[in-house]
RNA sequence: GGAGAGGUGGCCGAGCGGUUGAAGGCAGCGGUCUUGAAAACCGCCGUGGCAGUGAUGUCACCGUGGGUUCGAAUCCCACCCUCUCCGCCA
């Protein structure tokens, strides 16, 4: 959420940054309504003062022993006219609120104007993608001669986009969460939690998936509880409504979830194979830091997610998402992208962000400098560490051999227990 | 799911429908005293909106949302959450 103030202040700029990320919106509406807001509220504040100082008048002849008869008719009148105020000021904010909740964040300074993914930024590369002597198979493929992936019973027990893990595929997704867990916990100095996989609305909005992309998330029938697209939102959403101290901060927390996401829009794309499921794993690291140093938590953050490819010696690249490419909620975007022998290109394995005080300010998450002053927003960042679906692809297609074994990166070999995969 | 109790400021805890934004205590901040510290004493000590350069004024907030009333932390209704007991369950 934006600053009302800082839109009514800045409005030419607000466009602008709109229009940049494919979004255009003209906000004459919204100043309107924001100055129709504030006349009522002068007015029906007058109204109410006038009331308030009344009813002192009123409580004083009454213990005086007085008759304020008079002054109660009269006040019955304001106090109606006050009924229809509040009710006309209500409305005005709600439709206010809800113009609010859908503006995105303004794009950082940084962030190279763009429409699309073509106009991201490529900020390095990693490993090297290796050689092939054999015809390269798909991920699904393997996973499905190994016997250790299984979409078609998936499909069968509860639809598309849903998969199986078997035997040592089980075992990897697990060793993977487990890996990078540790590596976090262990290296990076991060705090490890395991959050609720169902949240209710407040949380869904206060990180941004509500109001505006409803239709992307699993909502529970009979409830207002929501499937969480990313441990994000309940982690993020832990310190709703707080005031912390300025020593608390930063925060590092690291948390495995299931991830659920309807993927609606995306029909057609990527459905082979474990890329775009409506179920998958991820380790999400959260940040909550002070402003003047979000974004260096944030280039932190990304070798943190970094790191986790490099001991897995999967080659990757950084690219910076241009304006028309980034999430709602973000103020600059860094995607880890993993190669996929396959397709023969980078895929996203990782989206690093910094969302300013945009997410604070609609969740209500603040700190103090010191006792004395005044509470400012906290800034808020995540970024998945990784994917661990995407990571099984990755593993699967860069350490496949001819003979359609798959060789486990050293590192995950203590909690795989084994070399290879056969 | 059933029965009961309860949700008040950073925390604890009062609060007959009328100077209650809210007693009292703790914590915190500033000060007096002290070589220093402690103790004691004095003062300050919530958040947000609106208007104003500012001092300041004003409004709102006692789980949430409605309602009654000239006036609601206090009365009524619904919901949420916590605790205890019962049932059920991993």
């Amino acid at each position: 959420m934006l600053d009302i103030k800082f839109i009514r202040e800045n409005t030419q700029l607000v466009e602008e940054a709109l229009k940049n990320r494919n979004m255009p919106l003209a906000l004459d509406g919204f100043l309107t309504l924001e100055k129709e807001r504030r006349s009522i509220l002068t007015e029906v504040e007058a109204l109410k003062s006038e009331r308030n100082q009344a009813s002192q008048e009123i409580s004083q002849i009454k213990k005086n022993g007085g008759d304020a008869a008079d002054k109660i008719t009269a006040m019955r009148e304001v106090g109606d006219k006050i009924a229809e105020m509040d009710a006309a000021l209500r409305e005005v904010e709600e439709k206010l609120t809800s113009l609010v909740l859908n503006i995105p964040n303004l794009p950082h300074e940084s962030v190279p104007v763009g429409k699309d993914e073509h106009d991201n930024q490529e900020m390095r590369k990693w490993g090297a993608p290796a050689e092939f002597s054999f015809a390269v198979k798909g991920h699904w493929e393997i996973g499905e001669k190994l016997n250790i992936l299984d979409f078609e019973r998936a499909a069968k027990v509860t639809g598309a986009r849903f998969t199986f893990y078997r035997g040592l595929g089980a075992r990897l997704e697990r060793s993977l969460i487990n890996f990078m867990l540790d590596l976090h916990t262990g290296e990076h100095g991060y705090t490890e939690f395991f959050p609720p996989f169902i949240v209710n609305r407040d949380s869904m909005t206060g990180t941004g998936q509500l109001p505006k992309f409803a239709a992307d998330a699993f909502k529970l029938e009979g409830y207002d509880y929501f499937l969480i697209p990313t441990a994000e939102v309940p982690v993020t959403n832990l310190h709703r409504g707080e005031i912390m101290s300025a020593a608390d901060l930063p925060l590092h927390y690291v948390a495995y979830s299931a991830c659920f996401r309807s993927e609606a829009g995306a029909a057609g794309r990527d459905t082979r194979g474990l890329i775009r499921q409506h179920q998958f794993n991820k380790v999400e690291l959260v940040k909550f830091s002070l402003p003047e140093n979000s974004y260096a938590e944030l280039e932190a953050l990304t070798l943190n997610a970094e790191k986790v490819l490099q001991l897995l010696k999967l080659p990757y690249r950084v690219i910076k998402l241009c304006t028309g490419d980034m999430g709602f909620s973000s103020a600059m975007t860094y995607d880890i992208e993993v190669w996929l022998p396959s397709q023969g290109c980078y895929r996203e394995i990782s989206s690093c962000s910094n969302f300013g005080d945009f997410q604070a300010r609609r969740a209500d998450i603040r700190f103090r400098r010191d006792n004395k002053a005044k509470p400012e927003y906290v800034h808020t960042l995540n970024g998945s560490g990784l994917a661990i679906g995407r990571t099984v692809s990755a593993i699967l297609e860069n350490c496949q051999q001819e003979d359609g074994s798959v060789v486990i990166p050293e590192v995950l070999r203590p909690y795989m227990g084994t070399d290879v995969i056969k």
